[in-house]
DNA sequence: CTAGGGGTATGT
DNA sequence: ACATACCCCTAG
């Protein structure tokens, strides 16, 4: 790696692509270039097409009422979509064309890392009077570490609980048990700071070590008892011990001890468990209720569906031969680290194989089986090659962003460039709005084309000047304010004018990417 | 009852 | 952070 990485700061602290350039580079939408693939261009122009004939994916719409702005949704404060144990995933971006894709690795989390929201302000949504906010003294917007909360090595900024959390936490665990964690995150009776279940139960771990330390006694018993027993902390704790106890919990109005959830606490499969499972399967398929009663089978406290689970997990092929689907891979996949497709028929024991009667016939003549965890029609996230700019690795990005039921979800972070072409002195461009309650728009000289409380609309371009006022994004960011919408023009603005002059002979014609939005 | 398709808590 | 054992829900 020569050179040091190039970070999402550098993304966010270019100039402004909507301040007037020296030399605008030349742009696909202007149409003095080719496109180099034909795919993409293909693939982009059916995602226009369809707006253009209203044929589309309903999941995917996100037009209001006159079909031409588009609604971008606000970011969710982070404990709604945190219940899954893993830390929110980076949100989609529009890039345009000439906009390299940004590495999603190095791109920071709006959402996550979003500073703590300030007491309110614009909130309500009135068209008061904008109070002007102080811009820095330098054009460009440097957004520090510090604003955006990111240690230099790319982990998230500590968190500390507040007695506030801790007091929810611990009466969520008496409400919902020891182990809730999902259920008390989710819960509107509780309020946390950007916490995952994880978190919850770290914390958990925090005040009342006794029940999830490795080398004390609660370890592995939950499955029998129903309570913790909530032993008085040492008299000597420390000043800056979080530890809890009865005492705490009579504060908060939690008489008794936290009950524990009914979960079986975990326990791993034996040889002998796994032996005797496979001689089950042979004996009875996939009758597990059947297995689980059989006189040779003496499993350490399963259900039937657990015998089902550990056959799925321990034979895939044996499962996937009786007609039984494998298990769709968790999401995300894990990595793929090199292993061979067999690797788990490899592990197999000799006695497994005799068994189920599928010993080889000779050593010498490796049965290599496809894979069967990874069925072509489960997507796969994206990978972003390292340094690699790719119109298809940013297609991906695309693909996704519009056919995954998450990502619909997930807040809508657009990429500078994405006005890029709003940039080029066409006169006939169709007009970029970008509205917001944002009182960002009130400096500068940016005037207003209109006033329509509680938003105001621009245009990106003073007319009059040439020159564009847009904050730049770093601005935005580092604002505390993300209720903005950006308001594209709509594809008719595009096409009509092809249609009313005769270059496009009908609606159901084909425009090149050239012909919609080149206008030459 | 089981299959299917996950979700997630837990141990490491 | 990861693998996986256990859980959950629906449809058949």
């Amino acid at each position: 790696m020569a050179g040091r990485l190039v970070t999402s700061l550098d993304y966010i602290n270019r100039p402004n692509p909507v301040e007037p350039l020296p030399a605008p580079p030349a742009h696909h939408f202007h149409g003095s270039s080719s496109l180099h693939t034909q795919d993409p261009g293909r693939l982009l122009l059916d995602g226009l097409t369809r707006d253009l004939t209203g044929e589309s994916n309903a999941k995917r719409r996100r037009i209001d009422g006159d079909g031409q702005a588009r609604d971008l949704p606000k970011p969710p404060s982070r404990p709604g979509d945190s219940g899954k144990g893993r830390r929110t995933r980076l949100p989609p971006t529009l890039s345009g064309l000439y906009q390299p894709p940004p590495n999603s690795g190095l791109l920071p989390s709006i959402k996550v890392q979003q500073p703590p929201k300030q007491p309110s302000q614009t909130a309500g949504g009135a068209a008061g009077p904008v109070t002007p906010v102080p811009l820095p003294a330098s054009e460009k917007a440097i957004v520090t570490p510090v604003q955006l909360n990111v240690p230099k090595d790319g982990r998230s900024a500590r968190n500390k609980w507040s007695e506030q959390e801790t007091a929810d936490l611990l009466r969520g665990v008496a409400k919902f048990g020891v182990g809730s964690w999902t259920k008390i995150l989710k819960s509107t009776d509780f309020h946390f700071d950007r916490r995952t279940a994880l978190d919850l139960k770290d914390r958990f771990r925090v005040c009342y070590p006794e029940k999830y330390g490795t080398s004390l006694s609660a370890k592995g018993s939950s499955a029998h008892q129903s309570t913790i027993s909530i032993k008085a902390a040492s008299p000597v704790r420390s000043a800056r011990s979080e530890r809890k106890d009865a005492t705490d919990l009579a504060k908060l109005g939690i008489e008794g001890d936290l009950p524990t959830t009914k979960r079986r606490s975990r326990h791993g499969y034996s040889q002998a468990e796994d032996e005797a499972l496979l001689r089950g399967f042979a004996k009875h398929g996939k009758a597990w209720a059947l297995i689980l009663q059989d006189e040779t089978f003496r499993p350490h406290q399963r259900k039937a569906t657990d015998l089902r689970d550990r056959f799925r997990q321990r034979y895939p092929e044996e499962y996937a031969k009786s007609g039984l689907a494998a298990r769709p891979p968790v999401f995300p996949p894990p990595p793929d680290r090199g292993l061979p497709p067999d690797h788990i028929a490899a592990s197999r024991t000799a006695e497994d194989r005799e068994a189920l009667g599928t010993a080889p016939k000779s050593r010498d003549a490796p049965h290599v089986e496809p894979p069967h965890s990874l069925p072509l029609s489960h997507p796969k996230r994206p990978s972003v090659p390292d340094g690699v700019d790719s119109f298809s690795s940013l297609l991906q990005h695309e693909y996704d962003f519009f056919n995954n039921d998450e990502l619909d979800a997930q807040p809508v972070v657009l990429g500078r460039g994405i006005l890029d072409w709003a940039l080029e002195p066409i006169k006939a461009k169709p007009t970029v709005h970008v509205r917001g309650n944002s009182n960002l728009w009130s400096h500068g000289s940016l005037q207003a084309h209109s006033s329509q409380a509680p938003f105001a609309t621009f245009a990106p371009f003073d007319t009059n000047t040439g020159s564009t006022m847009l904050p730049s994004l770093a601005t935005i960011t580092a604002s505390n304010d993300f209720d903005l919408q950006l308001e594209l023009p709509s594809m008719n603005d595009y096409f009509n004018p092809l249609l009313s002059d005769g270059r496009i002979a009908s609606s159901s014609y084909f425009p090149s990417l050239d012909e919609l939005v080149g206008q030459n």
